[in-house]
DNA sequence: TAAAAATACTCCATAGGTATTTTAT
DNA sequence: ATAAAATACCTATGGAGTATTTTTA
């Protein structure tokens, strides 16, 4: 439902669908498992859809966040690149 | 210096940028003008660099503020039209 | 049983509000 | 004196942690 969602937790969601495993994507983020579990979920409920199944067979993604994931790697992407030209178009850049 | 921006606090951005007024950009976004104001500083800091220069003539865009607008349009639009298709792409969508 | 995600709690930081002050003309 | 942004202060929510529980292959 809400549009505004954190750059960070789009980091997350990338994580976790690069890895396809909590727990390794936790490691790799440097934060706990909980923490991320939580942050998903948080994102799924915020977002009103579910981005992952999760499994005994392991996480996949759901149809929705396979259609959503290009769109947020580009964003986190396209995002630390704009910042970086931002900063050296300043003085002192 | 860190890349972890909400996507809130680019529509602020932009919608400062527009308006060149925080007190009536603070009004479309139906938040108060001290909380916008705090939230451009915050991110400001975060950034690492000015996005505006606030005066008596008014409030101008600083280079660097200049530079980052268009991507900061660019992101807030796409993540907006991504997410809609996302949902569409899912049951019930 | 073992591996992995979810839940329960606790703690500090963040985002918002209202009231007030500062600033520059 | 005025108009507009900044600051002060307060409250509620959010994000992080550690410890524990649930799940199912």
């Amino acid at each position: 439902m809400d549009m505004d969602v954190h750059v960070r937790d789009l980091r997350y969601f990338v994580t976790v669908a690069d890895e396809l495993h909590f727990t390794r994507a936790a490691e790799r983020l440097r934060i706990s498992q909980p923490a991320l579990s939580k942050q998903i979920r948080a994102l799924e409920r915020q977002l009103g859809f579910r981005l992952f199944d999760r499994g005994p067979r392991g996480v996949g993604l759901t149809v929705q966040g396979e259609a959503l994931l290009p769109a947020a790697r580009a964003l986190v992407g396209d995002w630390e690149h704009a910042l970086r030209a931002a900063r050296s178009a300043g003085p002192g850049g």
